[in-house]
DNA sequence: GCTTGCGTTAACAAAAATGTTAAACAAAAA
DNA sequence: TTTTTGTTTAACATTTTTGTTAACGCAAGC
């Protein structure tokens, strides 16, 4: 039917997407992609010339997307703590809708550390410019001790993306259900907003 | 040789988590392990039956040699903001001589949960409680911010181990070279204790 | 109606990786 | 020396996965 021709390819990526980002199922071969979206696994090298290129190809939207999203957040013109703690919530809630984009991000940036710094050159936006200024500020009205843009940044994306990485083993360790460990999560925003300004986290609006 | 026979086993070993955890080589083959090794493929089934089960084996211990790493620290006679210096630099340490260590532990307990769960079990040491009565007192005692054992925890692994994980794309992002990274990384420790006590981290010796 | 072009499929081809086996080998035991 | 045992190897077999191709179908334009 050519009513459905021009959303295959989408329909693929979409599939795939579920199964790497939500799913986690990182092994998954061109042929269960294929099936997940109901059509030929011929279509796929037709639409991607080669399943390495098709996670390139993915891998390259998730980090878009990611990146538009932080920077949307990140610019708004809004009180620094404000800024961060609607970046938490947004990063947490993110990753809890695709519990293994990260883990997918990561492998893949791993295995293939010429397209990232590809990725990176291609689409120049470093973050730490956009809470610089901010952030020193903060640190001149002496309401936060000394840091730099980089390491305050790494530390928040760290306190919210690896307890989402790390969630099977996290899970098991602390012997929680998988109910106990979402509400750990939500728990968390909070926890990330005190560790960071050692006050409550105003409610996000 | 007979003399070298006891040692083949272990050899083969060796190589294997220098290409896991030093190199970061996650889709390593059977023969590359081999050649790395220099023996013969079969080899490796001979020893561990099949791939599977050798990397099975390779996690057991590397989680087994952390766990203990980690009770070890936690488990010194120390006061408690002593004990979290040496914990960070431990790991941190630990983390810039195995690279990609946590990569492979996260995606094999990802690929692999009931693997983890089986291992856990056996293994029953909640590191939380290894700190609960002096993060408990430290709290009371009003020189830290009211927080679980386990968002604790969690805080300073994540803080600790994100970027040693997301190397690639954090180093690529904030426009980093190898050394600048490596220096970064150093710095982490004064930066996460910091972050955490809200003081300078006292010289560890 | 014919043909042209794109999407689609099944069938085939090739590659890459794992797993198995029988025989060679080397050292220790008999 | 012969036997035995555990180690190692090459060669083979199988499985899994990816990549290619030729043909089919269907809608649009001529």
């Amino acid at each position: 039917m050519k009513i459905e021709e021009a959303q295959t390819e989408q329909v693929i990526k979409e599939k795939a997407k579920e199964l790497f980002f939500k799913k986690g199922l990182i092994k998954t071969t061109t042929q269960e992609i294929a099936d997940a979206a109901g059509v030929n696994r011929a279509l796929i090298h037709y639409y991607f010339r080669s399943r390495e290129h098709m996670l390139s190809i993915l891998l390259d939207e998730a980090m878009e997307e990611k990146r538009a999203r932080v920077k949307s957040i990140l610019s708004f013109d809004l009180p620094f703590r404000e800024k961060i703690a609607r970046y938490i919530d947004a990063i947490i809630t993110y990753n809890m809708t695709y519990p293994y984009l990260e883990n997918f991000i990561i492998s893949e940036t791993v295995r293939n550390k010429d397209r990232t710094e590809a990725y990176c050159a291609r689409n120049q936006s470093r973050s730490s410019d956009l809470i610089r200024d901010q952030l020193a500020e903060e640190i001149q009205q002496g309401r936060l001790a000394p840091i730099t843009p980089e390491h305050f940044l790494v530390n928040l994306i760290a306190l919210c993306n690896y307890p989402m990485l790390a969630k099977p083993i996290l899970r098991t360790i602390h012997g929680m259900t998988e109910e106990a460990y979402h509400e750990f999560l939500l728990e968390r925003k909070q926890v990330i907003y005190m560790t960071i300004f050692k006050e409550e986290m105003p409610s996000v609006s």
